[in-house]
DNA sequence: AGTCTACATTATAATTATTCTAAACTGTTG
DNA sequence: CAACAGTTTAGAATAATTATAATGTAGACT
């Protein structure tokens, strides 16, 4: 349970202004006691009944891709016409139900470790993550 | 390098009718030697270049949704805005390299097979896949 | 073969997701 | 407390995707 203040200086000492958009946000995102995840819909949704104010949806596209960047949020990859973000950066791996979609957490101890035998560019690897698709047996594949 | 007698036993085994839309999309997409990533917007513009009749827009989504449903394409999960479709449907890994953008199709043997202890969910595991996100050293994470 | 009917397919029009950019704001500096 | 130089916001524009009305197609029955 943050405070307001200790956002401000949160955004400060990255370089962003605290505007109070940006406040709002950061409470609908960061005022909980569990990670979750979301879309920009959503997260407009949220703001627009738990805040009376609303705020422009460009302006929640800017501000969760400004926190995308300094590392306070993840975007999360599935086959999906949205964008999904998490509020755990952790590196972690994701279960996707297809019947629901619905995206679950998995503990590093559910899934072995993934091990890279060859990194096939010449570049430095960022991030290795699982995405495990499940669904009711009589569902298709993909 | 198939005919276009195949491509139509092809669509009618699986209950398509061989529409000279879809045939003209399977000439693009499946008479290659090797399988390649594309955008349903790739894709369109390909069809308009090699072939000199435009299809709408909407048929070429219809028709590669119809593919993917049939289990001719797959779909692959990257952080975009755009759905990124592959002609290889075997299960497998990738590489993105976020420097420019590009989704490298892994090796079996690059990976070490990964090993889901436990399956958080009631439901089959429809897919297992690696994502391994590469970019230069100086590059910020996600 | 020709017409009818039921359903599949196409593609325009509508909707939804995302980004561009002009206007509003903030935080210095003189 | 103006004037300037960035930032940030949010309305307007663009891009991606889907819904649906119009069209096409394959049998069934003449």
């Amino acid at each position: 349970m943050l405070k307001n203040a200790e956002f401000v200086d949160k955004l400060r000492s990255s370089g962003l202004r605290p505007t109070k958009q940006r406040l709002k946000i950061c409470e609908v995102l960061f005022n909980r006691e569990k990670t979750f995840h979301f879309t920009i819909n959503d997260l407009a949704k949220n703001i627009s009944n738990q805040l009376n104010e609303k705020i422009s949806l460009a302006t929640v596209y800017n501000t969760v891709h400004a926190f995308k960047d300094k590392g306070y949020l993840k975007e999360i990859s599935i086959n999906s016409d949205k964008s999904y973000f998490d509020t755990n950066i952790t590196n972690h791996h994701h279960f996707f139900d297809e019947d629901t979609n619905q995206l679950i957490d998995c503990n590093n101890e559910d899934i072995e470790e993934v091990r890279v035998k060859k990194n096939i560019t010449e570049k430095k690897i960022k991030s290795v993550e699982v995405l495990i698709k499940v669904a009711s047996d009589n569902q298709n594949q993909n």
